[in-house]
DNA sequence: GGCTCACTATATCGATCGGTACAAAACCTC
DNA sequence: GAGGTTTTGTACCGATCGATATAGTGAGCC
Protein backbone atom coordinates (compact mmCIF):
# COMPACT_ATOMS: atom_id res chain seq x y z
CA UNK A 1 0.00 0.00 0.00
CA UNK A 2 0.61 3.56 -0.31
CA UNK A 3 2.69 5.27 -3.10
CA UNK A 4 4.72 3.82 -5.09
CA UNK A 5 8.35 4.78 -5.72
CA UNK A 6 8.57 6.61 -8.82
CA UNK A 7 12.43 5.38 -9.37
CA UNK A 8 14.86 2.22 -9.41
CA UNK A 9 16.76 2.26 -6.36
CA UNK A 10 19.22 0.07 -7.26
CA UNK A 11 19.59 2.70 -10.86
CA UNK A 12 20.00 5.49 -8.51
CA UNK A 13 22.50 3.68 -6.20
CA UNK A 14 24.24 3.60 -9.35
CA UNK A 15 24.43 6.81 -10.14
CA UNK A 16 25.10 8.22 -6.74
CA UNK A 17 28.49 5.46 -6.86
CA UNK A 18 29.59 7.13 -9.79
CA UNK A 19 29.39 10.50 -8.25
CA UNK A 20 31.62 9.24 -5.18
CA UNK A 21 33.53 7.60 -7.32
CA UNK A 22 34.66 10.70 -9.18
CA UNK A 23 34.21 13.48 -6.57
CA UNK A 24 35.50 11.15 -2.72
CA UNK A 25 32.97 10.92 -0.25
CA UNK A 26 33.28 14.30 1.13
CA UNK A 27 33.64 16.19 -1.86
CA UNK A 28 30.62 15.15 -3.35
CA UNK A 29 27.86 17.03 -1.85
CA UNK A 30 24.18 16.05 -1.45
CA UNK A 31 23.31 18.50 -4.31
CA UNK A 32 25.55 16.37 -6.77
CA UNK A 33 23.90 13.04 -5.70
CA UNK A 34 20.33 13.84 -6.05
CA UNK A 35 21.02 15.43 -9.55
CA UNK A 36 22.77 12.31 -10.70
CA UNK A 37 20.53 10.07 -9.10
CA UNK A 38 17.50 11.91 -10.06
CA UNK A 39 15.51 12.22 -7.07
CA UNK A 40 14.77 14.67 -4.26
CA UNK A 41 16.65 15.11 -0.98
CA UNK A 42 13.77 14.03 0.89
CA UNK A 43 13.39 10.88 -1.45
CA UNK A 44 17.18 10.16 -0.32
CA UNK A 45 16.98 10.05 3.22
CA UNK A 46 13.71 7.98 3.34
CA UNK A 47 14.95 5.15 1.07
CA UNK A 48 18.48 5.33 2.28
CA UNK A 49 18.99 6.88 5.51
CA UNK A 50 21.84 9.66 5.20
CA UNK A 51 24.75 10.43 2.77
CA UNK A 52 26.94 8.34 5.11
CA UNK A 53 25.14 5.11 4.93
CA UNK A 54 24.33 5.56 1.30
CA UNK A 55 27.92 5.50 0.95
CA UNK A 56 28.12 2.18 3.07
CA UNK A 57 26.17 0.42 0.15
CA UNK A 58 27.19 2.40 -2.66
CA UNK A 59 30.49 0.69 -0.98
CA UNK A 60 29.29 -2.77 -0.99
CA UNK A 61 27.78 -2.52 -4.33
CA UNK A 62 31.03 -1.37 -5.56
CA UNK A 63 33.10 -4.23 -4.05
CA UNK A 64 30.42 -6.68 -5.54
CA UNK A 65 30.16 -5.81 -8.80
CA UNK A 66 33.82 -4.15 -10.06
CA UNK A 67 35.97 -5.82 -7.43
CA UNK A 68 34.40 -8.96 -7.75
CA UNK A 69 36.90 -10.67 -10.13
CA UNK A 70 39.14 -10.74 -6.82
CA UNK A 71 37.91 -13.78 -5.73
CA UNK A 72 38.27 -15.69 -8.98
CA UNK A 73 41.90 -13.91 -8.83
CA UNK A 74 42.53 -15.79 -5.51
CA UNK A 75 41.10 -18.85 -6.56
CA UNK A 76 44.39 -19.21 -9.36
CA UNK A 77 46.05 -22.09 -8.62
CA UNK A 78 49.16 -20.28 -8.12
CA UNK A 79 50.40 -17.49 -6.15
CA UNK A 80 51.80 -15.93 -9.29
CA UNK A 81 48.79 -16.28 -11.33
CA UNK A 82 47.03 -15.10 -8.74
CA UNK A 83 48.90 -11.51 -8.26
CA UNK A 84 48.90 -11.06 -11.65
CA UNK A 85 45.36 -11.04 -11.98
CA UNK A 86 44.90 -9.39 -9.45
CA UNK A 87 46.99 -6.29 -10.04
CA UNK A 88 45.92 -7.20 -13.51
CA UNK A 89 41.92 -6.98 -13.04
CA UNK A 90 42.58 -4.15 -10.69
CA UNK A 91 44.55 -2.00 -13.65
CA UNK A 92 41.39 -2.79 -15.74
CA UNK A 93 39.00 -1.51 -13.04
CA UNK A 94 40.89 1.68 -12.45
CA UNK A 95 41.14 2.80 -16.36
CA UNK A 96 37.80 1.72 -17.72
CA UNK A 97 36.53 4.80 -19.58
CA UNK A 98 32.79 3.72 -18.77
CA UNK A 99 34.08 4.64 -14.76
CA UNK A 100 35.68 7.16 -13.31
CA UNK A 101 39.48 7.01 -12.55
CA UNK A 102 40.89 5.33 -9.99
CA UNK A 103 39.38 3.64 -7.44
CA UNK A 104 36.50 4.66 -5.07
CA UNK A 105 38.02 3.25 -1.69
CA UNK A 106 41.54 5.41 -2.45
CA UNK A 107 39.60 8.47 -3.45
CA UNK A 108 37.04 8.63 -1.06
CA UNK A 109 39.50 7.77 2.11
CA UNK A 110 43.09 9.20 1.87
CA UNK A 111 42.50 12.50 3.90
CA UNK A 112 39.35 14.17 5.01
CA UNK A 113 37.93 16.46 7.17
CA UNK A 114 36.22 15.65 10.54
CA UNK A 115 33.35 14.86 9.04
CA UNK A 116 34.90 11.93 7.02
CA UNK A 117 36.66 10.39 9.75
CA UNK A 118 34.21 7.82 10.27
CA UNK A 119 34.53 7.00 6.81
CA UNK A 120 38.05 6.96 6.28
CA UNK A 121 38.23 4.21 9.15
CA UNK A 122 36.17 2.29 7.00
CA UNK A 123 37.89 2.10 4.26
CA UNK A 124 40.93 1.57 6.06
CA UNK A 125 39.41 -1.55 7.60
CA UNK A 126 38.12 -3.06 4.05
CA UNK A 127 41.64 -2.21 2.94
CA UNK A 128 43.07 -4.25 5.70
CA UNK A 129 40.64 -6.90 5.44
CA UNK A 130 41.34 -7.18 1.54
CA UNK A 131 45.06 -7.02 2.72
CA UNK A 132 44.32 -10.05 5.17
CA UNK A 133 42.86 -12.09 2.78
CA UNK A 134 45.69 -11.91 0.12
CA UNK A 135 48.38 -12.72 3.08
CA UNK A 136 45.80 -16.12 3.86
CA UNK A 137 46.04 -17.05 0.09
CA UNK A 138 50.19 -16.25 0.15
CA UNK A 139 50.12 -18.61 3.92
CA UNK A 140 48.55 -21.15 1.19
CA UNK A 141 50.98 -20.70 -1.22
CA UNK A 142 54.05 -21.32 1.62
CA UNK A 143 52.75 -24.27 2.18
CA UNK A 144 52.43 -25.83 -0.81
CA UNK A 145 56.07 -24.83 -0.93
CA UNK A 146 55.19 -22.20 -3.83
CA UNK A 147 56.82 -19.45 -1.78
CA UNK A 148 60.32 -20.19 -0.01
CA UNK A 149 60.10 -20.78 3.77
CA UNK A 150 62.40 -17.14 4.10
CA UNK A 151 59.82 -15.34 2.61
CA UNK A 152 57.00 -14.11 4.40
CA UNK A 153 53.30 -14.19 3.18
CA UNK A 154 52.84 -10.60 5.18
CA UNK A 155 55.39 -8.70 3.36
CA UNK A 156 54.24 -9.97 -0.10
CA UNK A 157 50.64 -9.27 0.76
CA UNK A 158 51.79 -5.98 1.58
CA UNK A 159 54.05 -5.15 -1.64
CA UNK A 160 51.43 -6.29 -3.57
CA UNK A 161 48.38 -3.91 -2.04
CA UNK A 162 50.94 -0.87 -2.01
CA UNK A 163 51.62 -1.59 -5.65
CA UNK A 164 47.99 -1.84 -6.41
CA UNK A 165 46.98 1.40 -4.58
CA UNK A 166 49.78 3.67 -6.11
CA UNK A 167 48.23 2.25 -9.53
CA UNK A 168 45.07 3.79 -8.22
CA UNK A 169 46.34 6.63 -7.43
CA UNK A 170 48.55 7.27 -10.93
CA UNK A 171 44.87 6.36 -12.84
CA UNK A 172 43.47 8.67 -10.79
CA UNK A 173 45.88 11.24 -12.00
CA UNK A 174 45.18 10.05 -15.56
CA UNK A 175 47.01 7.02 -16.04
CA UNK A 176 45.87 4.85 -18.96
CA UNK A 177 45.30 0.78 -18.99
CA UNK A 178 48.82 0.28 -20.99
CA UNK A 179 50.51 2.14 -18.53
CA UNK A 180 49.13 0.22 -15.57
CA UNK A 181 49.64 -3.08 -16.85
CA UNK A 182 53.44 -2.26 -17.37
CA UNK A 183 53.78 -1.21 -13.68
CA UNK A 184 51.89 -4.32 -12.76
CA UNK A 185 54.85 -6.53 -15.36
CA UNK A 186 57.23 -5.05 -13.45
CA UNK A 187 55.83 -5.54 -10.06
CA UNK A 188 55.60 -8.98 -10.69
CA UNK A 189 59.44 -9.64 -11.42
CA UNK A 190 60.07 -9.46 -7.94
CA UNK A 191 58.53 -12.47 -7.20
CA UNK A 192 60.89 -15.31 -6.14
CA UNK A 193 61.88 -17.74 -9.04
CA UNK A 194 60.04 -20.14 -7.86
CA UNK A 195 56.64 -18.53 -8.22
CA UNK A 196 57.33 -17.69 -11.89
CA UNK A 197 58.40 -21.39 -12.52
CA UNK A 198 54.81 -22.28 -12.58
CA UNK B 1 56.86 52.11 8.85
CA UNK B 2 53.74 50.80 9.83
CA UNK B 3 52.90 48.22 12.48
CA UNK B 4 55.29 45.19 12.62
CA UNK B 5 53.69 41.49 12.44
CA UNK B 6 52.90 39.73 15.65
CA UNK B 7 53.78 36.32 14.45
CA UNK B 8 56.38 35.04 12.50
CA UNK B 9 55.28 34.28 8.78
CA UNK B 10 57.69 30.96 8.20
CA UNK B 11 56.68 29.63 11.54
CA UNK B 12 52.91 30.17 11.17
CA UNK B 13 53.04 28.23 7.41
CA UNK B 14 54.72 25.53 9.05
CA UNK B 15 51.91 25.37 11.53
CA UNK B 16 49.68 25.49 8.20
CA UNK B 17 51.59 22.62 6.61
CA UNK B 18 50.35 20.26 9.24
CA UNK B 19 46.81 21.40 9.21
CA UNK B 20 46.83 20.64 5.46
CA UNK B 21 49.08 17.49 5.38
CA UNK B 22 47.03 15.89 8.18
CA UNK B 23 43.02 16.79 6.89
CA UNK B 24 43.75 17.27 2.79
CA UNK B 25 43.18 20.33 0.97
CA UNK B 26 39.73 20.39 1.10
CA UNK B 27 39.56 19.18 4.70
CA UNK B 28 41.44 21.93 6.23
CA UNK B 29 39.13 24.38 6.92
CA UNK B 30 39.94 28.12 7.20
CA UNK B 31 39.36 27.72 11.44
CA UNK B 32 41.52 25.09 11.45
CA UNK B 33 44.24 26.80 9.70
CA UNK B 34 44.04 29.74 11.75
CA UNK B 35 43.56 28.22 15.10
CA UNK B 36 47.03 26.25 14.68
CA UNK B 37 48.64 29.27 12.94
CA UNK B 38 47.68 31.32 15.88
CA UNK B 39 46.48 33.97 13.18
CA UNK B 40 43.35 35.62 12.85
CA UNK B 41 41.82 35.35 9.45
CA UNK B 42 42.60 38.56 7.97
CA UNK B 43 46.29 38.74 9.01
CA UNK B 44 45.94 35.18 6.59
CA UNK B 45 44.38 36.64 3.74
CA UNK B 46 46.62 39.50 3.88
CA UNK B 47 49.90 37.43 4.12
CA UNK B 48 49.64 34.44 2.04
CA UNK B 49 46.59 36.16 -0.52
CA UNK B 50 43.33 33.11 0.40
CA UNK B 51 43.30 29.83 0.72
CA UNK B 52 44.44 28.47 -2.33
CA UNK B 53 47.91 30.25 -2.50
CA UNK B 54 48.40 29.69 1.38
CA UNK B 55 48.53 25.94 -0.11
CA UNK B 56 50.90 26.78 -2.85
CA UNK B 57 52.84 28.31 -0.49
CA UNK B 58 52.62 25.50 2.22
CA UNK B 59 53.26 22.89 -1.25
CA UNK B 60 56.72 24.62 -1.86
CA UNK B 61 58.23 24.49 1.72
CA UNK B 62 56.75 20.75 1.87
CA UNK B 63 59.12 19.89 -0.75
CA UNK B 64 62.13 21.86 -0.05
CA UNK B 65 62.11 20.70 3.77
CA UNK B 66 60.81 17.37 3.44
CA UNK B 67 61.34 15.88 -0.06
CA UNK B 68 65.16 17.36 -0.34
CA UNK B 69 66.49 13.97 -0.02
CA UNK B 70 65.14 13.47 -3.61
CA UNK B 71 68.05 15.72 -5.07
CA UNK B 72 70.52 13.12 -3.19
CA UNK B 73 68.84 10.32 -4.01
CA UNK B 74 69.04 10.89 -7.76
CA UNK B 75 72.83 11.78 -7.30
CA UNK B 76 73.59 8.47 -6.17
CA UNK B 77 75.98 6.84 -8.62
CA UNK B 78 73.69 4.02 -9.55
CA UNK B 79 70.74 3.69 -10.39
CA UNK B 80 69.62 0.68 -7.67
CA UNK B 81 71.31 3.29 -5.37
CA UNK B 82 69.18 5.91 -6.43
CA UNK B 83 65.77 3.96 -6.30
CA UNK B 84 66.80 2.62 -2.87
CA UNK B 85 67.28 6.20 -1.43
CA UNK B 86 64.10 7.16 -3.27
CA UNK B 87 62.45 4.77 -2.16
CA UNK B 88 63.39 4.48 1.65
CA UNK B 89 63.56 8.23 2.25
CA UNK B 90 60.30 8.59 1.49
CA UNK B 91 59.03 5.68 3.90
CA UNK B 92 60.84 7.52 6.40
CA UNK B 93 59.08 10.83 5.63
CA UNK B 94 56.05 9.24 5.40
CA UNK B 95 55.67 7.53 8.60
CA UNK B 96 58.07 10.15 10.78
CA UNK B 97 55.93 10.65 14.24
CA UNK B 98 56.78 14.10 14.03
CA UNK B 99 54.59 14.88 11.12
CA UNK B 100 50.94 13.36 10.12
CA UNK B 101 51.16 10.07 8.10
CA UNK B 102 51.47 9.95 4.90
CA UNK B 103 52.06 12.32 1.60
CA UNK B 104 50.87 16.01 1.71
CA UNK B 105 50.00 16.03 -1.82
CA UNK B 106 48.70 12.75 -2.09
CA UNK B 107 46.38 13.22 0.68
CA UNK B 108 45.40 16.15 -0.82
CA UNK B 109 45.04 15.54 -4.55
CA UNK B 110 43.25 11.83 -5.26
CA UNK B 111 40.30 12.83 -5.12
CA UNK B 112 38.05 16.44 -4.54
CA UNK B 113 34.71 18.57 -5.15
CA UNK B 114 34.71 21.70 -7.81
CA UNK B 115 37.06 23.85 -5.38
CA UNK B 116 39.71 21.95 -5.65
CA UNK B 117 39.82 20.47 -9.27
CA UNK B 118 42.70 23.51 -9.87
CA UNK B 119 44.69 21.73 -6.64
CA UNK B 120 44.49 18.46 -8.11
CA UNK B 121 45.89 19.66 -11.35
CA UNK B 122 48.83 21.76 -9.43
CA UNK B 123 49.65 18.10 -7.79
CA UNK B 124 48.91 15.78 -10.98
CA UNK B 125 51.59 18.50 -12.38
CA UNK B 126 53.78 18.09 -9.79
CA UNK B 127 54.16 14.18 -9.18
CA UNK B 128 54.77 14.59 -13.17
CA UNK B 129 57.12 16.84 -12.79
CA UNK B 130 59.00 13.99 -10.61
CA UNK B 131 58.35 10.96 -12.47
CA UNK B 132 59.85 12.90 -15.22
CA UNK B 133 63.22 14.02 -13.21
CA UNK B 134 63.42 9.75 -12.55
CA UNK B 135 62.87 9.03 -15.69
CA UNK B 136 65.89 11.29 -17.26
CA UNK B 137 68.22 10.01 -14.14
CA UNK B 138 66.93 6.43 -15.76
CA UNK B 139 67.66 7.66 -18.82
CA UNK B 140 71.39 7.93 -17.62
CA UNK B 141 71.35 4.41 -16.58
CA UNK B 142 70.40 3.33 -19.85
CA UNK B 143 72.95 5.63 -21.58
CA UNK B 144 75.46 3.87 -19.11
CA UNK B 145 74.48 0.34 -19.29
CA UNK B 146 73.62 -0.21 -16.20
CA UNK B 147 69.84 -1.02 -17.62
CA UNK B 148 69.33 -3.08 -20.42
CA UNK B 149 68.32 -1.96 -23.54
CA UNK B 150 65.34 -3.81 -23.99
CA UNK B 151 64.32 -2.17 -20.68
CA UNK B 152 62.24 0.84 -20.71
CA UNK B 153 63.30 3.86 -18.19
CA UNK B 154 59.85 5.52 -18.46
CA UNK B 155 58.07 2.24 -17.34
CA UNK B 156 60.80 2.05 -14.69
CA UNK B 157 59.85 5.53 -13.80
CA UNK B 158 56.40 5.06 -13.52
CA UNK B 159 56.77 1.55 -11.48
CA UNK B 160 59.19 3.28 -9.03
CA UNK B 161 56.52 6.63 -8.55
CA UNK B 162 53.67 3.57 -8.17
CA UNK B 163 55.36 1.91 -4.95
CA UNK B 164 55.58 5.42 -3.97
CA UNK B 165 52.45 6.59 -4.02
CA UNK B 166 50.96 3.22 -2.63
CA UNK B 167 53.44 3.24 0.57
CA UNK B 168 51.70 6.78 0.98
CA UNK B 169 48.27 5.45 1.14
CA UNK B 170 49.71 3.11 3.09
CA UNK B 171 51.36 5.42 5.71
CA UNK B 172 47.98 7.18 5.67
CA UNK B 173 46.32 4.05 6.45
CA UNK B 174 49.03 3.21 9.74
CA UNK B 175 51.80 1.47 7.78
CA UNK B 176 54.69 1.96 9.94
CA UNK B 177 58.26 2.94 8.71
CA UNK B 178 59.72 -0.97 9.28
CA UNK B 179 56.55 -2.13 6.73
CA UNK B 180 56.82 0.40 4.10
CA UNK B 181 60.72 -0.31 4.09
CA UNK B 182 60.23 -3.73 3.49
CA UNK B 183 57.62 -2.93 1.03
CA UNK B 184 60.66 -0.95 -0.59
CA UNK B 185 62.93 -4.23 0.06
CA UNK B 186 60.79 -6.10 -2.56
CA UNK B 187 60.28 -3.61 -4.78
CA UNK B 188 63.72 -3.40 -5.00
CA UNK B 189 64.14 -7.12 -5.91
CA UNK B 190 62.19 -6.43 -9.51
CA UNK B 191 65.47 -4.33 -10.98
CA UNK B 192 67.09 -6.49 -13.89
CA UNK B 193 70.05 -7.56 -12.07
CA UNK B 194 72.64 -5.72 -14.53
CA UNK B 195 71.35 -2.87 -11.85
CA UNK B 196 71.54 -5.22 -8.39
CA UNK B 197 75.82 -6.07 -9.93
CA UNK B 198 77.01 -2.77 -8.85
C1' DG C 1 52.78 65.16 20.04
C1' DG C 2 50.51 64.42 15.75
C1' DC C 3 50.61 61.73 11.57
C1' DT C 4 50.76 57.85 8.69
C1' DC C 5 50.79 53.32 7.86
C1' DA C 6 50.45 48.33 8.38
C1' DC C 7 48.55 44.94 11.19
C1' DT C 8 44.84 43.05 14.33
C1' DA C 9 40.17 41.98 15.96
C1' DT C 10 35.19 41.69 15.64
C1' DA C 11 31.53 41.03 13.18
C1' DT C 12 29.56 39.72 9.14
C1' DC C 13 28.99 38.65 4.14
C1' DG C 14 26.57 35.41 0.56
C1' DA C 15 26.93 30.64 -0.61
C1' DT C 16 26.75 26.09 0.44
C1' DC C 17 26.87 22.27 3.60
C1' DG C 18 23.98 18.04 5.43
C1' DG C 19 19.45 17.32 6.98
C1' DT C 20 13.94 18.12 7.58
C1' DA C 21 8.96 19.95 8.25
C1' DC C 22 5.14 20.30 5.82
C1' DA C 23 1.66 19.61 2.61
C1' DA C 24 0.17 18.11 -1.98
C1' DA C 25 -0.02 13.97 -4.82
C1' DA C 26 -0.40 9.08 -5.95
C1' DC C 27 -1.30 4.58 -4.81
C1' DC C 28 -3.56 0.61 -1.97
C1' DT C 29 -7.43 -1.62 0.67
C1' DC C 30 -12.08 -1.51 1.93
C1' DG D 1 -15.62 6.65 -3.68
C1' DA D 2 -13.32 7.23 1.54
C1' DG D 3 -9.54 6.43 4.63
C1' DG D 4 -4.95 5.31 5.35
C1' DT D 5 -0.17 5.13 3.81
C1' DT D 6 3.87 6.24 1.40
C1' DT D 7 6.35 9.22 -1.84
C1' DT D 8 7.02 13.56 -3.74
C1' DG D 9 8.19 18.64 -4.27
C1' DT D 10 9.05 22.99 -2.02
C1' DA D 11 10.84 25.58 1.10
C1' DC D 12 13.58 25.93 4.85
C1' DC D 13 16.60 24.77 9.09
C1' DG D 14 21.11 25.83 11.79
C1' DA D 15 25.90 25.28 10.89
C1' DT D 16 29.84 26.04 8.41
C1' DC D 17 32.26 27.21 4.23
C1' DG D 18 35.79 30.78 2.18
C1' DA D 19 36.33 35.56 2.12
C1' DT D 20 35.86 40.88 3.77
C1' DA D 21 34.37 45.54 5.49
C1' DT D 22 35.20 48.21 9.11
C1' DA D 23 36.96 49.97 13.11
C1' DG D 24 40.55 49.88 16.49
C1' DT D 25 45.60 49.19 17.78
C1' DG D 26 50.53 49.70 17.91
C1' DA D 27 54.84 51.04 15.81
C1' DG D 28 58.09 54.40 13.24
C1' DC D 29 58.79 59.25 11.18
C1' DC D 30 58.66 64.16 11.27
Amino acid sequence: MGRPKEFDVDEALCAALEVFWRHGYEGASLSDLTDAMGITRPSLYATYGNKEELFRKVLDRYEQSHLCFVADALAEPTARRAIERLLKGYADVLTDPMHPPGCLGVNSGVACGEAGSTIRDELVARRSLSERTLRERLDKAAADGELPPEEDPADWARYVMAVGLGMAVKASSGADRAELHRVADLALRALPSTCSAL
